[in-house]
DNA sequence: CACTTGACAACAA
DNA sequence: CTTGTTGCCAAGT
């Protein structure tokens, strides 16, 4: 059963653990099937329902940058900061202690 | 089929 | 900080 890239992509999210984040190049080199931009676009896509953690999910430099996109732009850094990710000026603080790599 | 958009990455200036 | 370029690739128009 082939998938869509969406799903592709959220099971890549869904297998960062509490507490952590990764970026969406991180995702993309994963998945190894497109670029950052597919992340993103799929992500953006993303309900509820999909159970995705896309809150762990920053710019290459930590960044909040897909908070615009949430119902409310403070409810990401909120639920990282419940996880233990620290967020500072819309940016992960201590991001290569949270930074998750796939193994 | 052609073009545009996009929660990006990486670099240059 | 901004602006620009290139690469990337699916979906929408």
């Amino acid at each position: 059963m082939e998938k869509n890239y969406f799903e592709q992509v959220y099971e890549a999210v869904r297998q960062v653990p509490h507490g952590r984040v990764s970026t969406y190049g991180i995702i993309a080199d994963y998945l190894a099937l497109g670029s950052a931009r597919m992340v993103g676009w799929a992500l953006n896509h993303c309900k509820p329902h999909d159970q995705v953690p896309a809150h762990r999910i920053v710019n290459r430099n930590g960044e909040l940058t897909g908070r615009n996109h949430w119902p409310h732009p403070d409810m990401m850094a909120q639920l990282l900061e419940s996880e233990g990710v620290k967020v500072k000026n819309n940016k992960v603080v201590d991001l290569e202690k949270v930074l998750w790599r796939p193994v």
